[in-house]
DNA sequence: CACACCACTTGCGGATTGCAAGTGGTCTGA
DNA sequence: TCAGACCACTTGCAATCCGCAAGTGGTGTG
């Protein structure tokens, strides 16, 4: 529990990476966070990176285990499982802020794509404070809050689909 | 030069993670960051994460070639390279700060390697900024600032040490 | 109760990783 | 000047990880 079980040294820094550095993780929890994608069947099907459906299982298992995600079964479907974040994942919300932030200046994103990074960016601090207590809200059952920030970001986000599509 | 060669997405979180998502890079950026490692063999030698050398050759290639570090030859040694961080690679500055104070909240990292992570969490954005300056001046060539935050950083960690070795 | 559906697994080929040993250019000192 | 130490980096190999496609078995439905 206290020690990696990599090898490697106890930095915070090492550690982060050790649960997160690889290239599906972070991809998956975007999915849950910006996408509210929900169950297994969402996180694959409407993938934007195409993940496969061995790693998907994987991850989930894996993010499950090491409290990023917890799951339900969903009432409806006997065999399916809910996903929500915790409130570890939820204090992701500033690193992927800024990983897209970051992203945005230094690689070629799509215009479409980069619109909610772009908002999480100029909202700073007060816009992720906000994102968060909504994500608690959606995902650990705390209350609604005034602002709904994930729909401020999906509206930009669509606004930004229409205008491309003229 | 636009376009990723893995066939996913264009969103910026995707396309950071493509340059940075997997065990190693981000590591070798910490390292010539906050240990101002600088060549292959002190990158190798003083590893806390015992990074093995084809890896290590790997990295440093990979990164060179995406522009997150540069390399000029060592004038003692031909052989020798002196590799620097970028501008780009500079700007990770606020994502490995928010990286560490997350390790340090969400993980078990060790008392000592935890003192920086710290500093830079409580310094904040000014703090953030006022090291960019300095690595600036280390790595790019621009003027000294007044304020040595490596420094700082540097002495809390040996402070930390020597406080653990009593 | 047959059938479609869906969460998840399996098999397999190829890429990546870690380790240990090797290679060849570069500096040093007698 | 040249033998030997040193050092940046490569190579070989085994183990693991990854991506893809097909399969499996539980679950809902008409």
């Amino acid at each position: 529990m206290a020690v990696s079980q990599t090898g490697r040294s106890g930095c915070p820094i090492n550690l982060t990476l050790e649960q997160l550095g690889d290239r599906w993780s972070l991809i998956v929890i975007r999915d849950v966070m910006f996408g509210n994608r929900r169950s297994y069947g969402e996180l694959l099907a409407q993938s934007e990176e195409g993940i496969a459906s061995n790693i998907l299982a994987d991850r989930l298992k894996r993010l499950t285990a090491s409290g990023l995600l917890s799951r339900r079964p969903d009432p409806k479907h006997r065999q399916k499982g809910i996903y929500s974040l915790t409130e570890a994942s939820i204090q992701l919300v500033p690193l992927l802020a800024h990983m897209g932030a970051w992203g945005r200046r230094h690689t070629r994103p799509s215009k479409e794509l980069s619109v909610r990074a772009e908002l999480l960016e100029k909202g700073g601090a007060p816009l992720w404070n906000a994102f968060m207590d909504e994500l608690r809200h959606l995902h650990l059952g705390a209350s609604r809050p005034a602002r709904s920030v994930f729909g401020e970001l999906q509206a930009a986000y669509e606004k930004a689909l229409a205008h491309r599509a003229r």
